[in-house]
DNA sequence: CCTTAATTTGTTATAATATAACGTTTGTTA
DNA sequence: TAACAAACGTTATATTATAACAAATTAAGG
């Protein structure tokens, strides 16, 4: 039953294995120019596949880049709680792992007692190499 | 020195204006198409009164939804550290206002011991009302 | 007051991101 | 093998956002 995630659909496996290949987020319209010799040729057929890979938690959308990394967490299949750190200078993202954290905010309620199922947090600041180079 | 806020152009001071009675967040060419009367013709004249409106912390901009919202929170001008709940049925969206979660954040440190001057939080669930329905 | 810099504006064009609509193909399941 | 669901291919179009440039307005200092 847990074996769905293995059964991706070609174009699945290619947008999957460019992101993972890849340093850093990377931007639909870029995974489409990397893939047109694989015979994707239209934006569609990427955000289709994107789609299907987010909804599955390979991949997450970093929302304020408009950007696609692979998961680096086996948990976010399930929890669809996801966090990440983000230098403003050089523009590199990790997920953040912190059981602490994902437990604080999964168990987090507003004022009027509401509860969430699914969060994504994006922290801002300088990355270790950026700060030491200023 | 904190009068700053008041001297908005009026551009800003338009486009600000849509946001404050919107009863949720609004998307740019949406505050476009409202603004047309009072002599705003092109989306970067919206663009760049956004742009202001959030650099001094009177808006804040919903990565998920590429919508814009007033700020609800004195302290955001400040602070650059955002939360909100968002609800996936009716898209109801509300700042959240919450000492214990904000100060969680702004201490917060991952693994490799960096800290994060921004952050951006997005809650979603089923607000009160779309419980209810359910 | 005058001047100089900074900000804001207006305008046209275009870039970048994402989805609609349609019909076909492939895979699963009973 | 029929029936359904998922994925595919394709064209067109919608939505979101910025580039580039010149003019007008505002703020600040001498
Ligand atoms: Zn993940
Ligand atoms: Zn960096
Ligand atoms: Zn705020
Ligand atoms: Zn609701």
């Amino acid at each position: 039953m847990t074996q769905k995630q293995e059964q991706l659909s070609k174009n699945q496996q290619i947008v999957l294995s460019i992101i993972e290949k890849a340093k850093g987020p990377l931007k639909a319209y870029s995974i489409l120019y990397n893939v047109q010799k694989r015979g994707i040729k239209a934006p569609l057929q990427v955000y289709r596949a994107l789609d299907k890979l987010i909804e599955i938690g390979k991949i997450h959308k970093i929302e304020s880049k408009n950007a696609f990394i692979a998961c680096n967490n086996s948990e976010c299949e399930i929890s669809k709680a996801t966090a990440f750190s983000i230098c403003n200078n050089c523009e590199h993202v990790k997920e953040i792992k912190n059981t602490k954290l994902s437990k604080y905010l999964s168990n987090f309620q507003d004022n009027s007692g509401m509860k969430y199922k699914k969060y994504n947090l994006e922290f801002f600041g300088l990355c270790k190499n950026c700060k030491l180079k200023q």
